[in-house]
DNA sequence: CGGGATCCATGTGGATACTG
DNA sequence: CAGTATCCACATGGATCCCG
């Protein structure tokens, strides 16, 4: 028994950490916003998502409605036609969403320079005393 | 050379993909998150999140200095000291991930019970007719 | 059209051991 | 302490075939 952390954990119990998870797809969160601009059909999905396989997406797509994000209507027609919607919770979400877009879509730039210099650093590497920023401080306590 | 989509794509070269596929990393999030409280040293952060290996770690704290979210600085003590820290972007990421983590806090709840709904409905499946939603339609034009 | 089932390649991540 | 390297097990995801 540690000191347990209250607030928000860290513990893999989380049930915070659970909904992290589920953010944490990359295919949620780009199906998510497109559901946001209007429901779409299966291979609408598929279509537009480039690299997302069709098992991956209806494997996705059921992990959301089970979460509630997302309905699933099947229309009875010849060829069956079935429409996915967010619901408000799913909305909920997705416009939570929407401001880490739009931060990748700012920020990508200094990202892309990030890498560049830090991959430059590594080709460099050769030189007598790399010490880039290792500082003299004081030593840390254990 | 299709239709290509300007504003926020969904193909695959998008760079705004690769921003959400780092993100979608469910340790990053985390790491960002603590070292938005304070500076960390490497196995300070390991304790702090169950579950993470000490691979892992130092994955994905590798790239996030490539993305240049993090500094990592090394003292040179006996046994060598190591903190990790977030750079100004790295910041800015975090505290637009926080509203993220609250959201999570406030809908967990709400995701529990459409999870047990759902699981519910799958296991009293047996019932004569289960339209539940199938709604009769137009068809939509192919 | 919208998937489920299957098979298989690969990546991801854990455990362990060893180094600076 | 802070990693790197290796080995290995399992999960993930693609490709394919088929059914409603």
């Amino acid at each position: 028994m540690q000191t347990d952390l209250p607030p928000n954990t860290y513990a893999a119990d989380c049930p915070t950490r659970q909904i992290l998870d589920r953010i944490a797809d990359k295919w949620a969160v780009l199906i998510l916003q497109l559901l946001a601009d209007e429901p779409q059909r299966f291979n609408a999905l598929r279509r537009k998502i480039q690299g997302l396989s069709q098992k991956v997406l209806s494997q996705t797509l059921k992990t959301l409605e089970r979460d509630g994000f997302v309905t699933r209507t099947a229309f009875p027609t010849v060829p069956v036609t079935v429409e996915y919607a967010l619901t408000p919770l799913g909305a909920s979400l997705a416009e939570t969403l929407t401001p880490l877009s739009r931060w990748a879509e700012a920020h990508i730039k200094d990202v892309e320079a990030a890498r560049a210099a830090f991959d430059h650093r590594r080709a460099t590497s050769g030189e007598g005393v790399p010490q880039g920023q290792t500082e003299s401080h004081a030593p840390v306590a254990l």
